[in-house]
DNA sequence: ATGCATGAGAT
DNA sequence: TCTCATGCATA
């Protein structure tokens, strides 16, 4: 429902676009967000109530009344890396998927168990029913999407957010291993699905760019970097995954497919200049995050003023660093030997002094 | 590989 | 405002 309000590609198409029926389809936090010109007021609030004299090209150019949208260069002058050498794949097949079993199977899954299970219908994406948008290849066989919805039912006992009012009507339901890996078996995963891209030559960026044409969903680089890393939250792990899974099935068994990847023209309004915090400052932040990870808009503005950013990049700062503790891979754990055992208290409600 | 950023949806 | 998924830009 209320899709085609926000579609981009009704506008921006025309160039690269094999066909816009694709695009009639679920996108619940599609990457091909519309970019169109929004301007959101709380940087100006924000500066205001800051009352520094900082000029700040961001806030600045945006009182002249044209944002980062006006004039738009270049930006998406990639190194040209678009025929991945299927040629390459040709060999290097069958070897079936290694049935990964740990035999250890509880982990520290306190950190991030398993939460998935409520607000999943908000971002069922990949529920599209057979589309094909690479139309100029026959090698490759479209796979026929399953139509599941993963990441369902988990056990009460498992998710880091207790759900007030519920805890003994239950019926495990759940079987087997499509449903919800277990922490492990997504760390397995990533690390075979890491060894496999490579060894069939693919960058991250292609793999990203390839479950675009293969299912709809394009994904950066970055994305699929964070996926093999852990670093995304167990529930995007888990959406992703069969994604991957998908893409690996179809990378190492089509036998040589010309894969044409088209790229999406990725324009529209400029983004606000990456505000790089020194260390020292960085430091602060950190010791002021680990007394409270949720300040409040006041001590934020307070904060901000002190170290003289603004207090948008602080609050940013701030979400950004709660994000990354909500990561599989923490900051400051490293793969190899976990012993995590902490979750940043679920208090943050009342932190003063400081 | 990662830091800072955006935006839709949830509170 | 926060959370969450995601990505541009950068180190």
């Amino acid at each position: 429902m209320a899709t085609a309000a926000s579609n981009p590609y009704s506008i921006l198409s025309s160039t690269s676009m094999v066909h816009p029926d694709a695009s009639v389809m679920q996108q619940g936090g599609s990457p091909f967000r519309n970019h169109q010109k929004l301007i959101q007021s709380d940087y100006l609030q924000g500066v205001q109530s800051n009352g520094h004299p900082i000029g700040h090209q961001w806030v600045s150019s945006l009182a002249e009344g044209s944002p980062w949208s006006a004039s738009l260069e270049q930006q998406d002058v990639k190194p040209g890396r678009e025929d991945l050498q299927l040629g390459a794949i040709i060999h290097h097949r069958s070897t079936a998927h290694v049935a990964h079993h740990s035999p250890h199977t509880n982990h520290h899954a306190g950190a991030w168990g398993t939460p998935a299970s409520h607000s999943s219908s908000s971002i069922n994406l990949y529920t599209q029913t057979g589309f094909s948008v690479n139309g100029m290849h026959g090698g490759l066989t479209p796979p026929p999407p399953p139509s599941s919805a993963p990441t369902q039912s988990l056990h009460p006992g498992l998710r880091e957010t207790p759900e007030p009012g519920e805890l003994g009507a239950h019926h495990c339901l759940d079987h087997s291993d499509e449903e919800t890996p277990t922490s492990d078996e997504l760390e397995q995963f990533a690390k075979q699905f890491k060894q496999r891209r490579i060894k069939l030559g693919f960058t991250q960026a292609d793999v990203g760019l390839a479950l675009g044409t293969l299912y709809g969903n394009v994904f950066s680089q970055t994305t699929i970097c964070r996926f093999e890393a852990l670093q995304l939250s167990f529930k995007n792990m888990c959406k992703l995954k069969p994604l991957l899974n998908k893409w690996l099935e179809e990378a190492d068994s089509s036998t040589g497919s010309p894969s044409s990847i088209d790229k999406i023209a990725a324009q529209g309004r400029k983004r606000k200049k990456r505000t790089s915090i020194e260390v020292s400052v960085k430091g602060v932040l950190e010791t002021h995050f680990l007394k409270c990870p949720k300040p409040a808009a006041q001590e934020i503005s307070s904060l901000a003023d002190s170290l003289q950013l603004e207090k948008e990049v602080v609050r940013v700062w701030f979400c950004n660093r709660r994000q990354k503790e909500k990561r599989m891979t923490p900051p400051g754990e490293q793969q190899g030997h976990e012993v995590y055992a902490h979750t940043v208290s679920a208090d943050s409600s009342s932190c003063r002094d400081l």
